[in-house]
DNA sequence: TATTGTTATACTCTATAACTATA
DNA sequence: TATAGTTATAGAGTATAACAATA
């Protein structure tokens, strides 16, 4: 099967990616990888991973708003309007006036079995994303992550 | 400056982000802010990210087709035309046939000074990036990405 | 005055389908 | 038949601006 062929011009399969010994290349490679598994495993519960990230951020809580949701996961707030709205639509959550101006997100009971199943989907992935991790970088991995944006 | 009034419903200050132990998500944030900044030191040399990392593969190659770019990349092949096309436009590549079928994608003389400045950007950028990372977990930082998509 | 929430809009990135032409 | 390249298009994600209503 060896191609020793020197007149092949078509070299892609001599180039093996000089760029993955840069960090941030690296890491955008990861994550695109990861995200790409991820929505496809959250295509069982009909689900996006921003929408899953709300669930799971909400959880038990019923005094977290749309502003102090966005804040956290980083998203504006005219952006947080249509992910609401279709997690409103799917019957997953519920808007609870604090005052005037503020709502409260909370779960509904069909929001809370969701939940229990993007919990299930989503600890198996993130264990098995560990597990991919060689033994020995494995602790080292979250830290350093977390050292890049927190 | 405490704040301690328990009537206080806004809990955005109280969340300190508890998704953040989870591996995919510190993959997702991290990777998220190092493209933004990236991507604001790319505006420099008006490049956006995908095309610095052309230039960057090409480099000194002569033999390398939109399609093995794309293969390396991870950039399918219609996704490719319009990227190619800015950077032709802007007169860093150029388009050598191969044969009836096939173009080999090489830097000008315009291209090869651009990759002088991105070379220059993104190095300083990638020992920056490391060197936020605590020493004890930096040398696991890349092995470890590296095991989740290559 | 600052904050909450909304509407409208635009730009980027990425994906698929359909197609032409050449190997 | 498979590969190289192109066109058109659609869906996500994300950004800004402008606005109403309330704190």
């Amino acid at each position: 099967m060896a191609r020793t062929d020197s007149r092949n011009h078509n070299a892609a399969a001599a180039v093996d990616d000089p760029l993955s010994r840069l960090p941030g290349y690296a890491l955008r490679r990861a994550a695109n990888a990861m995200m790409a598994e991820l929505g496809s495993l959250l295509d069982a519960v009909d689900l996006r991973i921003s929408e899953a990230s709300i669930l799971l951020l909400i959880d038990g809580r019923e005094d977290l708003t749309s502003s102090a949701i966005g804040n956290v996961l980083d998203i504006r707030s005219a952006n947080m309007v249509p992910l609401l709205n279709r997690l409103s639509h799917q019957g997953l959550i519920e808007k609870v006036p604090l005052d005037g101006k503020s709502m409260a997100i909370v779960l509904s009971e069909k929001g809370r079995a969701k939940l229990a199943e993007v919990k299930a989907i989503t600890e198996a992935f993130e264990s098995d994303l560990l597990r991919r991790i060689p033994a020995a970088h494995r602790a080292h991995f979250v830290p350093a992550l977390n050292a890049l944006w927190r």
